[in-house]
RNA sequence: GGUGAGGUUCCCGAGCGGCCAAAGGGAGCAGACUGUAAAUCUGCCGGCGUAGCCUUCGAUGGUUCGAAUCCAUCCCUCACCA
């Protein structure tokens, strides 16, 4: 993997740039859609190819345990089990080991956790987790880490991101001695919850271990939307500006627009998929509700704006109906048409950073998607 | 024509003398969702001046301090038999 920068905007900490992997360039700032599972949920392959993104994500906990390693070996990875050949990153499984499971035991050596599935126990050190990500095939892997909750006291979080450092020493280590860097890259992650001192501290610690590329976790959580923009404020800037940023579960487009502003290179977040799924829809206008009754025949499009094929086909009255009748193509449109969105409006907001008007844009948007999206 | 079962708030459906404006679903309406145990969850869902009052359980009339619940008559459904 290999990070160059085209542009920085002239006003903001903004930049646009490259992450150049073996299967492929990803353009940034990026949205990640997330297949947790190998597949993005409610889409099929087809789907995933039209719309065409740079980098998907997946996921290291919910693969290993189904359909585990030796089918992902047989079928020669991630990428050909799902007939996807562009970059994938998966996260660790840190986060769904502390979020999902109410049985873990962290120790000094890594985590013991009952599966969500069957209720057996596993345990996953920051070695073991490679090892995993390795079979998977992903092109970014993701460092195992303790992405704690919100609230949490400053001394729980201390320790946790001790930890999250202790486990990324390990993992650089064993990610040197077998990794091919050209590959399989690697990033670490950042802690320290909603506490300055430990997120300036753990940024600190983080960069001396020298990763392709640096991750701040804990943050979208919960948080008040101050707390968020504080923090990703202060963090982003102490990261080494030549690697690229990313902002893990992150998020909702206006705080994907802030933390652009600030330096940050790379996002995901279920978000689209998932409000998509329950019936709500980003548009050029801001957020709707599909399902509300003022679209009952509202014979327009979704988007005036959109160049997706829902919005070129249907009318609102169309998927208001299709929503409240459960079909799954409800399911398909509006997923297809917010991953569109996000898509689109990452590749603005490139080409604003590019050609130096990325201020503007900020202002539009905010405008639409503010305070009410912001949080 | 005979026998049996039944008619409950938008729909289905519980209730079978007071704790019933009436369980539970569904539909409808509003909202939430952030490194996906989520096609999920939450709230509202007869009316109003909302710790109270008014209207409502096929219709009418009774019994009772009190009826969706008991009685009588009528209307209407459904099932089986002729």
């Amino acid at each position: 993997m290999k990070f160059t920068l085209i542009a920085q905007d002239a006003g903001t900490a903004a930049r646009a740039g490259e992450i150049v992997t073996s299967r492929g360039t990803v353009r940034t700032p990026v949205f990640m859609p997330v297949a947790t599972r190998g597949a993005i949920r409610a889409l099929s392959g087809r789907d995933v190819d039209e719309l065409a993104f740079d980098i998907i994500l997946s996921n290291t906990y919910h693969l290993y345990l189904r359909p585990g390693l030796e089918v992902l070996r047989e079928a020669g990875g991630l990428h050909a089990f799902m007939r996807h050949h562009r970059p994938i990153l998966t996260d660790s499984g840190g986060f769904q080991v502390f979020s999902l499971s109410d049985f873990c035991r962290v120790s000094e050596d890594g985590v013991e956790f009952r599966s969500t599935h069957d209720g057996s126990l596993h345990f996953f050190t920051p070695e073991k987790v490679l090892e995993i990500q390795e079979v998977i095939g992903s092109d970014i892997m993701m460092v195992l880490d303790q992405c704690t909750d919100y609230p949490i006291d400053a001394k729980r979080s201390r320790e946790a991101m001790e930890r999250t450092l202790a486990w990324a020493a390990r993992s650089r280590l064993a990610w040197g001695e077998r990794f091919d860097p050209e590959v399989q890259s690697l990033f670490g992650i950042v802690q320290g919850s909603v506490f300055a001192d430990q997120r300036r501290e753990c940024t600190g610690r983080l960069a001396e271990l020298s990763f392709p590329g640096y991750a701040v976790g804990g943050l979208s959580v919960g948080e008040p939307k101050e707390l968020y923009r504080d923090m990703t404020a202060l963090t982003l800037p102490l990261l080494p500006p030549d690697r690229p940023r990313y902002m893990m579960g992150v998020g909702s487009p206006m705080e994907i627009l802030f933390a652009v502003a600030h330096g940050a290179d790379m996002f995901d977040s279920v978000m689209p998929t998932r409000i998509a799924r329950n019936g709500t829809l980003y548009t050029s206008e801001g957020r709707i509700h599909i399902k509300s009754s003022r679209f009952r025949t509202d014979q327009g499009p979704l988007d005036p704006s959109c160049s997706c094929y829902v919005c070129a086909r249907y009318s609102r009255s169309y998927l208001r109906h299709l929503y409240h009748a459960g079909e799954i193509a409800a399911l398909i449109y509006n997923t297809h048409h917010n991953l569109h969105f996000m898509k689109s409006f990452m590749e603005e907001a490139r080409a604003a950073i590019i050609a130096g008007t990325f201020g503007g844009l900020l202002e539009r948007w905010g405008a639409l998607y503010g305070e009410d999206d912001a949080r």
